[in-house]
DNA sequence: CACGACATTCTTGCATACACGAGTTTGCGA
DNA sequence: TCGCAAACTCGTGTATGCAAGAATGTCGTG
């Protein structure tokens, strides 16, 4: 993934009280098990603004940017609960990536070099289809990193933004799903038939294979997950 | 349309005055121009707020929802500013809407009922693919009404949110591009052949006939539409 | 004993005041 | 006259106070 451009990543200074607060809260809500029947989903702004040591606003300013990602709810004059993805949404959410992710394979097959491919081809190479489950852990991590690679091949930055997003909300299922026995094994093979057809430059081919193979996650989610 | 479901739609009194403040700003923004050159392209809180007879509590609550949607852009500090597109953010959005609503079309294969079809083939029925230059305005407006009906078709409430946010900030170019000549007569025979695919159920073919005729608005778009 | 109305309390929504940083202007020195 | 620095101004960021609505608890009545 060598580039002949300079990408200089802009500093974001997240000086603000309120974009720190707004960081800190999201990586806490994702942290926990907000599926857990005793968990408390209800967000106090009083006891929060005192915890961040800061006053009510940012932290309310905060609260309204996760209101707009989905992750909590405020219901006016009621308070703010953090909300529950029910497996109608969940489900949902694996049909868009499906399309995105689909859609970024066939762009890729445009943009992506040679070079890029093999580098996608790396990812599944130290996994054998027959003895994966040995490797759950570190397969697990390589799992999401082929899948974020043809995003960013696919070199659409929006696809990136929104599949980030949506990853924000399926990763707890995701955790979950990927550990079960041959769900790991005939990943790797759909990885390899993948990598195939980019190579092979075929974007309807390589389209279709990404397409199917997250839709197997939304068979099996719809099978065998229970949420509500 | 008929459902046998009684779909009860939840009362948003959008009561509160951050939440109207949000409305407004939104429409105001996306009724401008913000093309034209000359365009006033920078916010000011306080002189907001007094418009909008409000203080700048509510105000700023509005313009961090509307910095999330990507409608305006808030520079610490420095202030507020509506964003402009680039083309090649336009151009991203419309990939993301053939993947979106190429998805759609594979799902209303199998959710629409044949009456549903039905409805969308009303659609295209007053049009005559040689005379419909005559008709351009109520087109357009049935064109829209096309693409949103298949969407709706999916039963997929996601899609519809995303595209919905989508379109928000392409209908600025998309109103200006249907205009043109023969992009229409072709939009007509284009949607007829959807729908056919649709009637034989032929999800494979109705997603790629989808995703080709908005890939030819994105085409159009990179050839002929000068923004930045 | 149960149900309903009223009061109290708690939490959010909005307003306002103050603090701080960036941009601008002015004054001084070279 | 030009350049740099300091002070000032303007506008955003944060804190806090007050008001209003919702939830809860209590008291009275049937």
């Amino acid at each position: 993934m060598t580039s002949n451009v300079l990408k200089i990543r802009p500093i974001v200074e997240s000086v603000n009280m309120s974009t720190r607060i707004y960081e800190q809260l999201k990586a806490a809500i994702l942290n926990m098990n907000i599926y857990d029947p005793d968990a408390e989903l209800r967000l106090d702004e009083r006891s929060l603004s005192d915890q961040f040591g800061s006053s009510r606003t940012p932290l309310r300013e905060a609260l309204t940017r996760l209101d707009q990602d989905g992750l909590v709810k405020i219901l006016p004059r009621r308070g703010i609960i953090i909300v529950r993805k029910t497996k109608a949404e969940i489900l949902e959410m694996i049909t868009v990536w499906a399309a995105l992710e689909s859609m970024a394979a066939r762009l890729a097959c445009e943009a992506a070099s040679d070079e890029d491919l093999a580098e996608l081809q790396t990812l599944i190479d130290a996994y054998d289809s027959t003895q994966v489950d040995q490797y759950m852990t570190e397969y697990s991590d390589d799992n999401i990193r082929f899948h974020s690679t043809i995003i960013r091949l696919s070199d659409c930055e929006l696809i990136a933004q929104m599949t980030d997003s949506l990853f924000m909300h399926v990763r707890a299922i995701r955790r979950r799903t990927i550990f079960e026995r041959d769900r790991a094994q005939r990943s790797v093979r759909d990885h390899s038939k993948i990598v195939k057809a980019l190579l092979k430059r075929d974007g309807d081919l390589a389209s279709k294979l990404v397409r199917e193979h997250t839709m197997k996650l939304h068979e099996h989610v719809s099978r065998h997950v229970e949420l509500d």
